[in-house]
DNA sequence: TTGAAAGCGCTAACAG
DNA sequence: CTGTTAGCGCTTTCAA
């Protein structure tokens, strides 16, 4: 009972061409009446073209893939909101994948992407070294822009990220112009480009000083709220009695940062009094929790946004202007830092 | 350079439909070393089968669409998380839908889920009472799974829902069974099946303890933080220096409690030791406030992933042993009641 | 402006 | 066990 092209020619008394011709609305080709009469048989009958059938003959499927380490994270949520919303504007679809942080899952969901002949994907790669399955992408001339994540050089793939150096380096001066500073860092996994490069912030900013070694401890932790609060509880508890050997912590995302006030709030460190915090991220839950906290921001949402833009300019054949987006962070100073520039609600 | 099913069936010195049957690896009609060679021929030579031309051929895609309100939204990206899971096993890839609750939005992207070919949809409906949509699946015979939401009545659809109404109840029978207790209860709109399910729970749970009127106190926000805290604070600053009509909150999801929460230490109430606050939902921020919030918890994830699994069976062409899934709450008491049962990290 | 016809790459009878 | 063949529903030259 299925209704195909052919039944609407043959009930408008026209060939299947000419009713191809005004579900693509090509301008020309088509009598203005005979469009007319179609349309209406099509919107009668309640017609609804085949997409397998459309994308056998064209090769394309008006739908890209999106490639994220897990969507219960708000980080990624937002940012595939973002995309979602532009690629919908332009008739895409939108295929999901979550690969938790595994490059194997990664290379498996790129592999099925391509069956499903997807016209491009936006990838936030599980790792930052090997650009491998991008040669997948690349053979079949699929387009794709990295988000978040770099691989190798940024320059090397078209890609959307955030200028993390930076925000290392915006934290890192918060902290480090306060004479007598000592900074406990915890970073993320330092495989991961993020952290990497936020790590160099936070160096450059401490070189640019002049400080001793001893003004910078690093640690590093898993992105999760227990890493955060692990960590910082151990570097408490180890000196008990004795002085906190840091007055400031910056935490590579938000979570640890919640983390790291739970174990201060325990061992009754006043925040930000005794020690100061600072986040990087700001999800939602910066700004709910109590002290709101401060923290590098990064548009997540606009990094959704700002990659399928990109992407729907590849998929259209246009030549990119620029081949990568560095986005700004910036730093939100709230309830965790001395300094404060939002009132809270 | 696109390789196909007969570039690999000359290669290997066979038929289109030999190679065919080993790529669908059915157990018959193929010699073992047959199969063998060609298996090595297509990891050689890289082959990908085109969805498209399957699609085509055989009416089904390994894909289901998902349509959800919003993915930011940490309740429902958990949703689509355990959903995800499920249906990545069976080899299902996932479209992603945000419908913002708007029903025409929904509307088109059942029409879109259609054309692109789907296997089944799993829909968390924006608007309860109308089906019509629902309609065009019946028609083209594509399973769905309703969750969440009900559309009128709940047995007429397939679906998982939560028993919101027992949740309703559990949350009033808390504060019921207290003497004196006068509750405020800060409901979602009511067009909503859960709101009216959850309305319906705390009635009855008076109604059974046969409490006067003025016990009960219902306003309604819109599921956001800034109207969990407009409603209260308008209920607390409108008798200003006499007593507190209420004696505790019940609100219809976390986001309204952290709201209330707030309104509350603004006011300098003391929670729970003046009011008793308890949420809906419990997603992850519940556990982060301060003090971390007493609510109904409902299992997001598992949601999802029932859902999925309901939906695999009907694509199977399997019939349901029961049609509709009803998940239990239960009542996790943090720290914002009096009793509690968690102890914070 | 319209139509005829040849695919797109795969599956699924049906034969052999 | 394997091959032949006829589509699946649409697009797209090429002709008319």
């Amino acid at each position: 009972m299925k209704l195909t092209i052919s039944d609407i020619a043959r009930q408008a008394g026209v060939s299947k061409a000419t009713v191809s011709r005004v579900l693509n609305n090509r301008a020309e080709g088509v009598g203005p009446q005979t469009r007319q009469r179609i349309l209406e048989i099509m919107k009668e009958t309640g017609f609804q073209p085949s997409g397998f059938a459309r994308g056998l003959a064209t090769g394309r499927s008006a739908s890209v893939g999106v490639i994220i380490p897990d969507i219960v994270n708000p980080y990624y949520s937002l940012l595939v909101r973002g995309a979602e919303d532009v690629l919908k504007k332009s008739g895409y679809g939108l295929f999901l994948c979550n690969s938790d942080h595994d490059i194997v899952k990664e290379k498996e969901y790129v592999s099925k992407l391509i069956e499903r002949g997807v016209d491009g994907v936006i990838l936030d790669s599980a790792e930052s070294d090997c650009g491998c399955h991008l040669e997948l992408l690349d053979e079949k001339k699929i387009p794709y822009v990295l988000v978040d994540r770099i691989i190798e050089d940024p320059s090397k793939y078209p890609g959307v990220y955030v200028d993390n150096r930076e925000g290392g380096a915006l934290a890192a001066a918060y902290f480090f112009d306060q004479p007598g500073c000592r900074l406990l860092f915890i970073n993320g996994p330092i495989e991961y480009s993020q952290s990497h490069l936020r790590q160099a912030g936070v160096e450059g900013a401490m070189r640019q000083r002049d400080l001793p070694a001893e003004a910078l401890i690093i640690r590093y932790g898993d992105f999760s709220i227990e890493s955060g609060f692990q960590l910082t509880h151990e570097m408490i508890s180890r000196m008990d009695g004795q002085e906190l050997p840091f007055t400031s912590i910056f935490l590579a995302n938000d979570l640890m940062a919640i983390g790291a006030l739970r174990a201060l709030k325990r061992a009754n460190i006043a925040v930000p009094d005794q020690v100061e915090v600072i986040g990087f991220d700001d999800i939602e839950l910066a700004t709910l929790v109590e002290p709101p906290l401060s923290t590098v921001s990064q548009p997540a949402l606009e990094m959704g946004s700002r990659s399928a833009s990109m992407l729907l300019h590849m998929m259209a054949g246009k030549k990119l202007r620029e081949k990568t987006v560095m986005l700004k962070t910036h730093l939100t100073l709230r309830g965790t830092t001395r300094e404060k520039q939002e009132s809270a609600l």
